[in-house]
DNA sequence: TAGTATACTGAATAGTCATTCATTTAATCC
DNA sequence: GGATTAAATGAATGACTATTCAGTATACTA
């Protein structure tokens, strides 16, 4: 079964990790029984993961990276900061409820332990605020935004109000679709609170 | 030394518990590690916890405790859902700036499993977000809060940009006072990002 | 002060699991 | 088809640690 330098056993080996670390978390996760879904020896593993912990990288990685190619995608198909806004929220809401168990992984077990977060916030979330700060700066240019807005706290904020509904989806246990929610999310960022 | 059924020697423990949680993570925090910072035997741990876990629940549970009683005064001492937002916004920004162990345990380390982070949001959390719903239901029966907002809803958003900033501060190695964004949170959260 | 109850101690236990590597299996080459 | 290289295997290793509990120390009681 030799030569297998492609992504097959690679991607089996990932998929299975969503699985299992959705399932059981991340430290309660075995190396084997990773290695047991995917139909793999547990010293494959290795071959292709220098540790268990390059495993939860990688599964951020190809997640955030979905995020920020399809993100700035979405952005440049429309024209305005407020329908950019809501490409965004669609984007965001769609690609985290597509699949429960990897938004168990990036809402829950990514955020393990500070080292952790520390990293990946600096690199790929840092990009993905970045795409939307630059809606909100096009927002104040074109007007329709508030002038006096911080583009970055702004970004951080509808992030959060993002990755909370998200968050917030992944616990309940309701069928609801999560991307059912962007109309809401879009009225109270664009609109606020008041009147 | 014995005799010491009062709450000395449990808050040390849970004082150590911050500390070395919040330095090494949970999983990487030996239970020994928090007997020696706490001057206690590892076994007189368990004098006062049936176990580890015990221990991050009960951090959760005073630092959550404090949210909802502060947080019911703040909001019982003004009269305005406007007024009362502002007050809650003030206290969490407030509270979690108030230590930094104590806020990487809460928003960090205190999210480690979908098993704990399903058991703290059913219960605390949600009466947390009970008393933001609250103020939200009064904005809009004032006629000042927009009347297509669904409460449960907005107590989210609110709660998801309050959690997002808390969270951006402590991974940010800025020593800006987190309370200092108050106003900034108020502001967007009032008025949205449209002019 | 002897006796009892309570608090505390920390070495030993009992298990767990990530990682390694000698060996086996398969593919490729000439 | 024999030799060589590449992949894959999985049992063994080694390190680690939550929890227990028999023993010690301290406080209270009468």
């Amino acid at each position: 079964m030799a030569r297998n330098s492609d992504g097959t056993k690679r991607e089996a080996i990932l998929d299975a990790a969503v699985v299992e670390i959705a399932r059981h978390g991340y430290y309660q996760t075995t190396v084997a029984m990773i290695a047991r879904r995917a139909g793999v020896a547990d010293g494959t593993i290795y071959l292709y993961f220098s540790n268990k912990e390059e495993i939860l990288f990688s599964l951020f990685e190809s997640a955030m990276g979905r995020f920020i190619l399809e993100g700035r995608s979405q952005v440049d198909q429309v024209a305005t900061a407020t329908e950019k806004l809501g490409r965004i929220v669609e984007l965001h809401l769609t690609l985290v409820g597509k699949d429960r168990d990897l938004a168990i992984i990036s809402q829950v077990e990514l955020r393990h332990s500070l080292h952790f977060m520390d990293q990946i916030s600096r690199n790929q979330v840092g990009e993905y605020l970045a795409i939307i700060s630059q809606v909100v700066v096009q927002g104040v240019e074109e007007g329709t935004f508030r002038k006096d807005l911080d583009p970055v706290f702004a970004a951080k904020a509808i992030f959060g109000v993002l990755d909370e509904m998200a968050t917030d989806w992944v616990l309940s246990r309701k069928n609801k679709r999560l991307e059912s929610q962007a109309k809401s999310v879009v009225d109270f960022l664009l609109g606020g609170l008041s009147i």
